[in-house]
DNA sequence: AACCCTATCAACCGCGTACGT
DNA sequence: CACGTACGCGGTTGATAGGGT
């Protein structure tokens, strides 16, 4: 007995989604949050089935991803956090806000992976690739003159793709090795990123006292500066957010209809945006890095 | 202009796992 | 504990764009 499908796929659409059905997602998530994939398509009236729905909202609609090509710092990150997790892309991109696994995986596959064979290394092991390129050549030498011509590639992909599973095998059980003794995730400047202590959004300490009104887009928004930041000039505590309670924080954004939040760094290293409905963070980001916030230069709580 | 090849990335598929009953 | 269901993840596919001949 088989596993049953996912869904019914009997009169399902497939393929690239339209603009119509991606308003249709994006209008049924932003009201009703992200629950049940299963059951969103009959509720939203998309002829999808829910996993499809799940992927396009998480690889390309969400309103908190990051659009363009991986910076070096990105990629490097990635780079480090391969060599420890390996192809655990959705652990991988947890530590890239904004980015998705998927993203990341293509990534790795398209640019990454012939960076680091171009610099000797390979990427499955991280290792230089002098050491292993000699038995495995020999091997490959004696195989190669055995196939005709014909066979030649499409038996050298196989080969390849055999090759490249195990050493991603290899790869996995590292990282669940890793996991297993706890080994807390660091790059080469020493920097770990489980010393970061994270924030609940109730934790924000934003000035509003220099906040105002302008219009951006379909939505309207308040520009409000961060009185912790050294390049707020405002130093009023007169009408600061910090002073209220958590569930003061969560009322003060539902009365204002706030439906996202958007923050810099005063430096523009970083920034994020969270998706806040119904009295709840969407998108599981429930939790702020303390980076984000102490370097805080803005604050942009969008409201309908 | 037409064709071919390669690169890219969105989307799909199937499996593993968590969770509820 | 066994089973069924839903979700999340990683591997793979396929459509498309862009460049070369």
């Amino acid at each position: 007995m088989g596993r049953q499908p996912c869904c019914d796929k009997v009169g399902l659409k497939k393929g690239p989604w339209t603009v119509e059905e991606d308003k249709k997602l994006i209008n049924f998530i932003l009201t009703n949050g992200q629950c049940c994939w299963r059951a969103l398509p009959k509720l939203s009236g998309l002829l999808r089935c829910g996993k499809s729905c799940r992927l396009r909202w998480i690889n390309y609609l969400r309103p908190d991803l990051k659009r363009g090509l991986l910076s070096e710092n990105e990629e490097q990150m990635v780079i480090d956090l391969h060599a420890q997790l390996g192809n655990r892309w959705s652990k991988i991109a947890s530590h890239l806000p904004g980015r998705t696994d998927n993203e990341i995986k293509n990534h790795w596959n398209t640019h990454i992976k012939k960076k680091l064979r171009k610099m000797g290394i390979d990427p499955m092991t991280h290792k230089p690739l002098s050491e292993q390129d000699g038995a495995q050549q020999q091997a490959q030498g004696i195989k190669k003159s055995l196939v005709s011509r014909d066979e030649k590639n499409t038996n050298q992909g196989q080969e390849d793709q055999q090759q490249t599973r195990k050493e991603e095998d290899q790869q996995h059980q590292l990282g669940k090795d890793l996991e297993k003794n706890n080994t807390p995730i660091s790059t080469d400047d020493g920097f770990c990123i489980d010393d970061i202590p994270l924030l609940s959004p109730h934790e924000i300490f934003v000035d509003i006292s220099s906040a105002h009104h302008h219009t951006s887009d379909d939505n309207a928004n308040i520009n409000i500066s961060n009185s912790t930041s050294p390049s707020s000039s405002s130093s009023s505590t007169s009408s600061c957010i910090s002073s209220l309670p958590g569930d003061e924080f969560s009322k003060f954004l539902d009365e204002m209809e706030i439906v996202d939040l958007k923050w810099l760094s005063s430096d523009d290293s970083s920034g994020g945006d969270i998706n806040y409905n119904d009295g709840k963070f969407n998108n599981n980001v429930d939790t702020m890095s303390l980076w984000d916030i102490n370097d805080l230069s803005s604050l942009e709580l969008f409201y309908e």
